[in-house]
DNA sequence: GCAATCACG
DNA sequence: ACGTACGTGATTGCT
């Protein structure tokens, strides 16, 4: 038989510094939980134990305190964020029916000892988990420690038992109490010997066994005189020592080993918490299914209704005739696959979802398509756009969408991470829909049989009609939040912009691109030899590791100033070395071109479709401030900076006989921080129609606008940006290089004459400090539970956020409304014009020749006129033949 | 699967 | 004393 005991505040506390930031819905952090459950997991994986326990610190002072009351004197509090989480970790082994074993005036190692005395006195084995190494001392044949190191989010364990540590050590287990007499422990506060440390005691320990034994015969001991000396004058100190450090093995508790044998854990207790803390993935993992009081209403939406599956015309018959009684409702409600379509089975007075699938439909399945989802009917989604995308690819009507589930989760929690339908329903519903966690993840299910048809139509129907039930939770909240417009007028109709966009698709000139690529081939080349050459050896180029022995280790170049897990060979080290060898600068063409091939010429290349368009995807769930992002390929970070990375823009065309209309707002974010903060001089800077960095020059340095310099106005604009992002003085110095001080100047002066920005950027974080969230002017919500973290690097990055997001997101706002316009106004008046792109503050739209002026000037005018401000909102419209010469 | 790097606004 | 700018995605190397 085996125990194992689990040293609850060590292992909370490894848990708790080794994962990064984790948030429950509701804003409670659940890192250490989270880290706790998954170490617990593990550790039970490996050693298969038939008994499970867990021991507890408490508050309040041990007997060895009253010993030594420095003990553990300079200890600093748990921080706020992990002392919250330590209720709710014992709640959730109560759950699971793990014991767990505290008592006043103990510490959680006394018990730890006491429990595995009594264990390997009734035979058992025992296993003591835990990230410290205080109860090695433990360690004999029968009891052994599993030590768990956390770095970089991962876990690992070593195993202890007393060959491997006196294997280590050099002597038994028992020594690591004099060890510790000796050496002292600065996170107990135990004083040891003074001047004796680590090396000195583990020597000492070594060769002469224990305290005991050193001061039985200090005098004649083969040691340095002055070691002599340190340990006869700290002998009452490591008396002392050792008594603290030796754990205690009689603590008063009644332990039945019978009583901690693996049960089955509770339910809906689990369930519950789980639930609450948001952690789907151990739902399905520990097979929990929801508490009988909600299985009603699960019921419901899964096994409740009949399924008629559509597989010929007369089922298609039957299930438009349901569809149409519940026109004008949304109760239709669409899988991501477009391949399932059911109707409420309460609203349309019929327990009845209706399947439709591509593989068991017998006749022309895009015209069924067409017919169950045609404008008229009321569709409810998981990703809108992307359904009216499959639509648009089969030539159907993308029209009659009402509601978006992963929208509207997303606009309730921007960061919440991932919008899977499972996880929502659970959230938001209380309910996991049937069959899910059953596929996938390498679950034994799956790797067995796959779920039968009827499984798998039962699965989809209750995730189909999850979007039913999400719906009405989510209509509601954003309703409550006043979100609305943002949903309904910004969000929804954007999706049908972006699905056209997607479908229309970039041309490109797919030789001139392969032919940039074997131009690039031929420098890299090149490159590659002289890098070589002046290396004295090869290597690859491409591994920041090789580079980095090379250039600070072979050639000896100077020590570089940033090292995380190495060298760093960024381009911004690499830049300051530039004079010191000819190898740097060849590097750094190195690696721009390689950039450029393999990202831009040979990348882009492989997504060419037949037709030769780029079809990019945009994503609308993503970012924290309600930007778009482009994926597969990201068409939003084209080159442009460089003269010979703005090449490939060149291979962006129009097709024959049209032109691209390039528009793009002007300084975007800086007017919305004009218009937020009502700066007076700074919206009176705008209304001039001036260049602003030069105005801000001109305030900063205190200088006629006239003689404003290049350098100042370069520098105007670095605190313009900074001064978006939140920057303090240190980086913005290193930006610019400029000394600290001087950046302060500059920083100074830009807050006293913009005093609006000022005071905005202090009631900015005020706000969001007293509400929780940063908003943006269209009621765009960012929850920032960073402003309440007792670390001074997370709070600060959420105060720099709850500047910026509202300056971000609002532009993010006012873009996807000026595209709704524009979409809308291009139909109106009947052109060609298609949108091809949005690159956060630029719209590319492909049209023929002959519409350019008209479509420039639509641009403009429903680019500008999507916000009104307090200052003027401008807009540059160029067109060309590529889209390098639109710019 | 993560870190480092670099492309964009 | 800390540690140093907001928001993204793709590629490469390496564990």
């Amino acid at each position: 038989m085996k125990l194992m005991v689990i040293d609850g505040n060590s292992i909370a506390n490894r848990a708790f510094y080794g994962i990064r930031m984790l948030n429950a819905p509701d804003g409670t952090p659940t890192n250490a939980i989270y880290g706790f459950l998954a170490i617990l997991q593990h550790a039970v994986d490996e050693e298969k134990p038939d008994g499970l326990c867990v021991t507890f610190d408490l508050k309040a002072p041990t007997f060895r305190h009253r010993q030594y009351e420095g003990y553990k004197a300079q200890r600093k509090p748990m921080p706020e964020e992990l002392a919250v989480q330590m209720p709710i970790l014992k709640r959730m082994l109560d759950a699971m029916k793990i014991p767990r074993y505290e008592l006043e005036g103990w510490e959680a190692d006394d018990l730890i000892g006491t429990i595995s005395r009594k264990a390997e006195a009734q035979g058992w084995t025992c296993c003591v988990v835990t990230g410290d190494k205080d109860s090695f001392q433990l360690a004999t044949d029968k009891v052994y420690i599993k030590h768990v190191k956390t770095r970089m989010g991962r876990t690992e364990t070593k195993r202890y038992d007393r060959a491997a540590f006196e294997e280590e050590y050099g002597f038994p287990p028992a020594g690591m109490i004099d060890l510790k007499a000796l050496m002292g422990d600065a996170s107990d506060n135990i004083p040891g010997v003074t001047g004796i440390g680590e090396k000195t005691a583990m020597d000492l320990i070594g060769r002469f066994g224990s305290v005991e034994k050193i001061y039985g015969q200090l005098d004649t001991l083969e040691i340095k005189d002055a070691v002599r000396k340190k340990l006869a004058a700290g002998r009452n100190q490591a008396e002392m020592s050792y008594a603290l450090a030796t754990i205690n093995c009689q603590a008063p508790i009644a332990v039945e080993l019978e009583q901690t044998k693996l049960e089955k854990p509770d339910n809906d207790a689990l369930y519950t918490l789980f639930r609450e803390l948001g952690f789907v993935k151990y739902i399905e993992k520990f097979g929990l299914t929801p508490p009988a009081a909600q299985a009603s209403r699960t019921e419901v939406f899964t096994g409740a209704c009949t399924m008629v599956e559509v597989t010929g015309p007369e089922t298609l018959e039957q299930a438009r005739q349901a569809l149409a009684r519940t026109e004008g409702t949304a109760d239709c409600w669409c899988l991501p696959a477009l391949d399932f379509v059911a109707v409420d089975p309460e609203t349309a007075g019929e327990h009845t979802a209706y399947l439709l699938r591509q593989d068991t439909y017998d006749g022309d399945y895009n015209a069924a398509l067409g017919t169950l989802l045609s404008p008229g009917v009321k569709k409810a989604g998981h990703n809108v756009k992307d359904l009216q995308r499959a639509l648009l690819e089969r030539g159907l009507s993308p029209e009659g969408w009402v509601f978006d589930t992963a929208l509207a989760a997303y606009l309730l929690d921007a960061t919440a991470g991932g919008y899977e339908l499972e996880g929502l329903c659970l959230q938001y519903c209380g309910f996991l829909p049937a069959g899910a966690g059953n596929e996938g993840e390498g679950g034994q299910l799956s790797l067995l049989d796959g779920p039968t048809a009827a499984e798998e139509n039962a699965r989809r129907a209750s995730l189909a009609s999850a979007i039913g039930c999400l719906r009405e939770v989510f209509a509601k909240k954003l309703t409550e939040l006043g979100m609305d417009r943002l949903y309904y007028e910004i969000e929804l109709p954007l999706c049908e912009v972006l699905a056209r966009m997607e479908l229309e698709g970039f041309l490109v000139d797919r030789q001139a691109l392969a032919d940039f690529g074997e131009s690039l081939s031929g420098s890299i080349a090149l490159l590659e030899r002289d890098i070589y050459d002046m290396a004295g050896e090869t290597f690859n180029i491409n591994s920041p590791k090789q580079l980095g022995t090379v250039l600070f280790e072979k050639l000896m170049l100077p020590a570089p100033k940033k090292t995380k897990t190495g060298y760093s060979t960024s381009a911004e080290v690499l830049e300051k070395l530039l004079g010191k060898h000819p190898i740097i600068q060849s590097v750094l063409d190195y690696r721009q071109l390689a950039k450029l091939k393999s990202t831009y010429a040979d990348g882009l290349i492989k997504v060419i479709g037949p037709d030769g368009r780029i079809r990019t995807s945009f994503q609308m769930t993503v970012t924290a401030t309600g930007r778009l992002s482009s994926t597969e390929p990201n068409l939003q970070n084209i080159p442009v900076r460089t003269e010979l990375g703005a090449q490939i823009r060149k291979m962006f065309v129009p097709g024959p006989g049209n032109v691209l209309v390039d528009a793009d707002y002007s300084q975007i974010e800086l007017r919305l921080l004009a218009h937020v903060s009502r700066d007076k001089v700074m919206t009176e800077g705008f209304a001039t129609g001036e260049d602003v960095h030069r105005i801000t020059a001109s305030q900063v340095f205190d200088v006629p606008l006239e003689q404003v310099t290049a350098l100042q106005r370069s520098r105007a604009k670095a605190v313009n940006f900074g001064i978006v992002y939140g920057i303090g003085a240190f980086s913005l110095a290193q930006d610019i290089h400029v000394s600290v001080a001087e950046a302060k100047a500059y920083m100074d002066s830009y807050l006293e004459k913009y005093s609006g920005v000022r005071d905005y950027m202090k009631a900015a974080v005020e706000k969001a400090k007293a509400e929780g969230y940063a908003v943006t002017e269209y009621g765009r919500r960012r929850y920032l539970p960073e402003l309440k973290s007792s670390n001074f690097n997370l709070r600060s990055f959420g105060e720099r956020v709850a500047l910026n997001m509202p300056i971000q997101g609002t532009a993010a706002d006012i873009m996807k409304i000026a595209m709704i316009r524009v979409s809308r106004r291009i139909r109106q008046e009947g052109l060609a014009a298609k949108l091809l792109l949005q690159v956060h503050d630029e719209l590319i739209v492909e049209c023929p020749e002959g519409e350019k002026e008209r479509v420039a000037a639509l641009l403009t005018e429903e680019m500008s006129g999507a916000a009104s401000l307090t200052v003027p909102l401008t807009v540059e419209a160029h067109w060309g033949t590529s889209w390098a010469a639109a710019k």
